[in-house]
RNA sequence: GGGGGCGUGGUGUAGCGGUUAACAUGCCGGCCUGUCAAGCCGGAGAUCGCGGGUUCAAAUCCCGUCGCUCCCGCCA
């Protein structure tokens, strides 16, 4: 080895003892006849103290150093000086003092700083420079967390009977729904395989296969457009169980969600256990999305009863049609705003329902401060004082709220939710050390596809009915309820998982519902259903985004900071500069032909 | 495919019709033996992403384009 010690771990009952330390110069201070180098490397920071009259010879090399310097220092730990110890460093007791300093490597001025904490970088900068970008702290230490949850994983789930089990990444289509990522085959020309976009079929038939309890930290891939929490690679935390239900699977993960973050996390803090459980339909009805951020109680509450009594036209035509209306409660919003203010909010609101969802309007009225004065808004007028105290009650509402209505059919009202719950979410500046983990359950098994005029899988086409809803395949498979579950976390959905179907009997029926031809099912997915015949035992599991738990347990702002090498919204990796167009005589092996619109080409 | 934001010395920003394009930091040189975001002195470094247009005059206004990013679509 090169060093003897790291750079982290020195301290005053090393006085004394020679060291050699290699690292990167992370500052260098020139006093004249005394230089200070901060040596860098994983562990830590350690001063190096070189003195010209001591040694002369390392002096002179710490005065031609420059940051990122790669040094190799031998030197005696020494306790500093009387009142020079730097309790900003862990190692700040001690210093090195220098006998000898090797350059074991130059380093151009690196493009940015390394050596601080610089809030905003332009990412592609970050990109092109990805291997300069790692060395940054706050980096190592996303990288390092990632490790660390891992690690947990697969300890906790070795200890649980897990079996960890690779699986092939040239394998070929499978059912999650998005576009696949395709591989020309050279051995079979015009035939590709597909990477998996999850080893959903591989895991079932490794139950199949008697297993019992398998994960994987399983890469799959995915050829949509990229968000913040969104890569065509990513990692799961992929796992299934054979002989279990439901409840099962759930608390075994809910177990393992809690543990990681008491032992990874231990300052971060769990905003409710167990996990509260909210059915698909009430997240909707409430939230407006699926995976609904609990942190803030902002909620749409159904007062179609009392906007049905009230003499608001819309409201009554609305509800004697069978739609809802709904009510937010936004504590306080109106309580320290003039009217001018008001309105100018209001109508910005209303804008973001009509653009975002499609809604008509956006009405409102606020809760006096004062009991003794009226309701305000233009809605207000249409409750006699009877129908307000009766508002004021199902809402739970105080002097200074902002009331918000929504009336129109359940989509736009859903979607009114959503983004109106997102908009008051970027203003409260919400707590990252705080984890508000949540189950959503009982999905239902299809969701209409208008465009196509078919039913598709909320999930995908292995998840199990809920038993007690078997029998509605047949007479009213849109009320069909799924076996499947959600964890979501803060907003984001951070696993998914389902008890599985065995049955050949009942995949067969999934088939024809979702558009499928017996006959392609049978190409694509012949192998599941001969499986099935063969003693395939009940069977269910979850799968994880890996990258958006560690990115949620890290507090970043998305999954690109914990990922080492990732890529741009366009899909690049701008370091390496991939994708980049095939070789001609590559393209011809694989008998490929390119086909590319005129624009294309001129690139 | 659509909408929004950003793009100015190496880096982070200011400037938003007429400036010698400003500030901080970094970089280079000098001084300095207890600094730790070291300090002090001096210096170099920008055709303002790119292309076109409007104007007597464009970093600034308009159009297009490229890159990064956020969102919708897409994706569980």
């Amino acid at each position: 080895m090169l060093k003897t010690h790291n750079c982290g771990e020195l301290r005053i009952g090393d006085a004394g003892t020679p060291v050699t330390l290699a690292g990167w110069v992370n500052r260098r201070r020139d006093q004249g006849g005394l230089i200070f180098i901060d040596l860098r490397d994983r562990w830590g920071i350690t001063q190096v103290v070189v003195d010209l009259e001591a040694a002369p010879a390392a002096h002179a090399i710490a005065d031609s150093a420059r940051n990122e310097f790669v040094l190799q220092v031998q030197g005696a730990v020494r306790i500093r000086p009387e009142g020079t110890a730097n309790p900003d460093l862990a190692t700040g007791d001690i210093d090195i003092v220098a006998d000898e300093i090797r350059i074991l490597n130059r380093s151009r001025t690196p493009p940015f700083y390394i050596n601080r904490d610089e809030g905003a970088l332009d990412e592609a900068l970050r990109m092109r420079y990805r291997y300069l970008d790692l060395r940054r702290e706050a980096m190592q230490r996303s990288l390092l967390l990632r490790h660390k949850t891992v690690k947990f994983i697969r300890d906790f789930l070795d200890a649980e009977d897990f079996v960890e089990i690779e699986t092939p990444i040239l394998f070929k289509t499978t059912p999650e729904g998005a576009r696949d990522f395709l591989v020309p085959s050279r051995l079979q020309p015009g035939s590709f395989y597909a990477l998996p976009q999850s080893p959903q079929q591989l895991k079932q038939l490794l139950m199949v296969g008697g297993f019992e309890r398998y994960f994987q930290i399983a890469r799959c891939f995915r050829d949509e457009d990229l968000r913040g929490d969104r890569q065509p690679e990513f990692t799961q935390l992929d796992l299934e169980m054979s002989f279990v239900e439901r409840e099962d699977v759930m608390q075994l993960m809910e177990a393992l969600a809690t543990a990681i973050v008491k032992t990874i996390t231990p300052e971060k803090q769990l905003l409710a256990q167990p996990f509260p459980r909210l059915s698909y339909q009430d997240a909707l009805e409430q939230y407006g999305t699926d995976r609904p951020d609990i942190r803030f109680d902002l909620r749409a509450i159904d007062i179609s009863d009392i906007g049905g009594r009230s003499a608001f036209p819309v409201f009554v035509e609305n509800v004697k049609a069978g739609k809802k209306v709904k009510c937010m409660r936004v504590p306080g919003a109106a309580g320290s705003v003039s009217g001018t203010q008001l309105r100018k909010i209001t109508r910005e609101l209303e804008a973001l329902v009509r653009r975002r969802a499609g809604a008509k309007g956006l009405a409102y009225i606020t809760i006096p401060v004062d009991p003794a004065d009226q309701l305000r808004g233009p809605i207000g007028k249409f409750f006699n004082v009877d129908l307000k105290l009766e508002l004021i009650e199902a809402m739970g509402a105080e002097g200074g709220d902002l009331l918000l209505f929504m009336s129109d059919d359940a989509p736009i009202v859903q979607a009114s939710t959503d983004a109106l719950r997102a908009h008051f979410k970027s203003q409260l500046d919400l707590d990252d050390n705080c984890l508000a983990f949540c189950w959503v359950i009982d999905f239902p098994e299809f969701i209409w596809d208008e465009e196509h005029r078919r039913w598709d899988p909320s999930q995908h086409m292995f998840t199990m009915p809920l038993p007690e809803d078997l029998h509605l395949l047949d007479s009213d498979p849109g009320a069909a309820r799924g076996s499947q579950y959600d964890l979501v976390c803060n907003g984001y959905e951070v696993g998914g998982g389902s008890i599985r179907i065995h049955d050949r009997a009942i995949q067969e029926k999934i088939f024809p519902l979702i558009g499928q031809t017996m006959e392609h099912a049978m190409q694509e997915f012949g192998h599941m259903l001969e499986a099935f015949e063969y003693g395939a035992p009940p069977h269910g599991g979850m799968a994880w985004g890996i990258d958006r738990l560690v990115m949620l347990l890290a507090g970043a702002p998305n999954i690109r900071e914990v990922i080492a090498f990732p890529k741009t919204q366009g899909g690049a990796d701008i370091m390496a500069n991939a994708p980049s167009p095939a070789e001609p005589q590559q393209l011809s092996e694989l008998f490929i032909e390119l086909d590319l619109p005129p624009e294309e080409l001129e690139h």
